[in-house]
RNA sequence: GUCCCCGUAGCUUAACGGAUAAAGCAGCAGCCUUCGAAGCUGUUGAUGGGGGUUCGAUUCCCUCCGGGGACACCA
């Protein structure tokens, strides 16, 4: 078909554009970073005094020590132990004696305790290296190069033509674009999906109601409000007036087999739907490189189901003549084709992962969908795999929990549903309003802007500070408290911070590689401590598909940021050298906590 | 009925099978003539019940209870 070579086109270039984007990228490599270092060093000990395996050896891991045990950093050996098959006890000894005899450079001095080894760090020139690299690298510090060369397909938001965006959508268009941005900052080059909702039953259904009731004026005003109108009061009318909904049916089926003037309805209603996402898609600061609908692979169902019944993959119903498929180990049996013969939403998705690895030939697929649609993907998945569509383990449902008001989803009917659109503009004038409060030196136009960031950040950081899997229990009041764990703690912070080095009169001295950095309290140690995870934090996150992660680590952070700023004064140190030492950190401290919330997507003002 | 997700402090949430379960809100007691108090410090308070695996379980397995969701011609 003519227009499916033209998409394909349009995907080898967006691919060949990712792929020349990564070729030019300036990669950080991950055994650069401080703590990889001190911890091969730790590895490279063991490995030789113990002859333990490499893979025991690698799955020694660093982590900051618990507050009530000595040390600065704790060496985690049970992984280690399990695969070399030793006790834990016996092997922490062993490497504990082993560290002894030779010291790698950062280490002062081991101590074990029971099964755990606790480091303790040559704090100055810990300290210093750690605040070089982070001075050094700025807002770059965090990416790695460990997924370079590969290529995520990600498809997220995708919703449904002719209906507002609802809250459900809202989840995959948040977690879907913060997974864009982490899997980037870790190598990846990443393919955008807007993946449309533009087919289906319902088509036929808002055509009849638009040949009905339509109204011109209404649908030039306001679109898409005109159109779920239209399709709510089919519903409505079809309760008592079961006939409508055949006439529906045979509507759809008439534009599945491409009778113009139905398809250029369909194509305004499409053209109307897209240009009013757009806007809202701009104000939560999400992007796409590929808008392809569901409607670019109606054509292709037929090809599927007979390709399914020739590889005697699926079956056909002897009485209803639907295509049948049952891949067996507990999985419910689910057709591909209906008796009518027209495609189902699993056929068009087969259609469509058999171009998208055909067009880009993607390492991974990620599809952002909520967790009720998680029979669906196993069953889709699970014969895209058996027709070799796709690589074994390649492509991945992300699902996720909904967004509950009161403990119950939020539905139409109840009122309970929030628009998106209604959303974002309840969010910003309510930050508005605290914003004015609280600094009411601001002019109008500050004032705008910064609710903008604040009110967008507030609804984005609601979403992503929780664990994915789980239901969000929707609440104005606790996702514009703006204290403690919220965005706008982390972008007062950033503020903050800005707002000092603003008023310092000398400037960080960032440049110089060989600078002396010093340090005289616990909690500016402890700043640097947790800096130095931040790279293999942005990893788990992309690893576990967790961006929860990243908000974690960021407010611990924050917080360490906090207690430091309390207990110090930043420009009036008198010490020349502590006081240079302390711009810089701090200034690392901003871009990371920038860094960060960009990786979430979510912006930081200048002031607030 | 089958399958999936979830159950942690009064509320909302953290915790690769690891040390004394971590935060925020709410409550109580403190800290601004000094870099932005949207902050900080202290304090009260929790793993739904019962088994099992393990040196060690919030985490894994079984079972019960409670909540949410999904189960072929919708997407």
């Amino acid at each position: 078909m003519h227009k499916q070579a033209e998409a394909r086109e349009q995907v080898k270039n967006i691919a060949a554009k990712i792929q020349t984007d990564a070729e030019k990228r300036d990669y950080v490599h991950l055994h650069d970073y401080l703590l990889e270092k001190v911890s091969s060093e730790v590895r490279d000990i063991v490995r030789e005094s113990l002859g333990i395996s490499r893979e025991a050896a690698d799955h020694m891991v660093i982590e900051i020590a618990p507050p009530h045990v000595h040390g600065d950093l704790a060496l985690n050996i049970f992984d280690a132990a399990k695969i070399s098959g030793q006790s834990a006890v016996n092997l922490a000894a062993a490497i504990s004696k082993a560290l002894e005899l030779k010291l790698p450079e950062h280490l002062e001095k081991i101590e074990l305790a029971g099964p755990f080894v606790n480091l303790f760090l040559k704090r100055k020139l810990f300290y210093r290296e750690s605040l070089t690299e982070a001075v050094r690298l700025g807002e770059k510090f965090g990416e790695s190069n460990v997924n370079a060369g590969k290529l995520a397909w990600v498809e997220y938001s995708a919703p449904n033509i002719a209906k507002p965006i609802g809250v459900g959508h809202l989840r995959s268009t948040i977690i879907g674009q913060a997974l864009v941005n982490i899997y980037h900052a870790t190598g990846y080059g990443v393919l955008r999906h807007n993946y449309l909702g533009d087919w289906g039953t319902q088509f036929g259904k808002l055509i009849y109601a638009y040949q009905q009731w339509g109204d011109e004026n209404k649908i030039n005003q306001n679109p898409i409000a005109e159109l779920k109108e239209l399709y709510v009061r089919f519903h409505k009318e079809a309760e008592t007036n079961p006939d409508m909904e055949d006439k529906a049916c045979a509507l759809s089926l008439r534009l599945e087999e491409g009778a113009p003037e139905l398809l250029s309805l369909w194509q305004r209603f499409k053209d109307l739907s897209v240009a009013n996402f757009k806007k809202t898609y701009q104000k939560l600061g999400v992007e796409f490189d590929l808008w392809l609908g569901e409607s670019e692979f109606a054509g292709q169902g037929q090809d599927i189901a007979k390709e399914c019944l020739d590889k005697k993959i699926c079956q056909k119903d002897p009485d209803s003549g639907a295509v049948v498929c049952d891949l067996g180990g507990g999985i419910p049996t689910f057709l591909i084709q209906k008796q009518d013969g027209s495609t189902l939403y699993i056929t068009r998705d087969l259609a469509s992962i058999k171009f998208r690895v055909e067009a880009a030939r993607p390492d991974v697929l990620l599809y952002i969908v909520g967790s009720e649609q998680e029979l669906n993907f196993r069953q889709f998945l699970g014969l895209a795999e058996k027709l070799g569509y796709v690589q074994l383990g390649r492509a991945k449902h992300i699902g996720f929990g909904t967004i509950l008001s009161e403990g119950k989803k939020m539905s139409t009917r109840g009122g309970t549903l929030i628009e998106l659109e209604e959303l974002i503009a309840q969010s910003i004038a309510k930050s508005k309003e605290i914003i004015k409060e609280k600094n009411p030196d601001l002019n109008s136009a500050q004032a705008d802007e910064i609710s903008r960031i604040v009110g967008v950040g507030a609804i984005i950081y609601n979403d992503l500070r929780q664990s994915r899997t789980k239901n969000i229990s929707f609440n104005w009041k606790r996702m514009l408290d703006f204290e403690s764990g919220s965005a706008a703690y982390l972008q007062y912070t950033y503020v903050r911070i800005r707002s000092i080095l603003k008023r310092a009169t000398s400037r960080p001295s960032g440049q110089a590689t060989g600078f002396s950095y010093i340090f005289e309290k616990e909690s500016e140690f402890n700043l640097t401590r947790k800096m130095v995870f931040f790279p293999q934090v942005v990893l788990k996150a992309q690893e576990n598909n967790w961006p929860h992660l990243v908000a974690t680590y960021l407010e611990e952070l924050a917080q360490l940021f906090n207690t430091f700023y309390n207990e110090a004064s930043i420009i009036n140190t008198s010490d020349i050298l502590l006081r240079e030492s302390r711009l810089n950190l701090i200034s690392a401290v901003a871009a990371i906590v920038k860094k960060g919330l960009g990786l979430l997507d979510i912006k930081v003002p200048d002031k607030m």
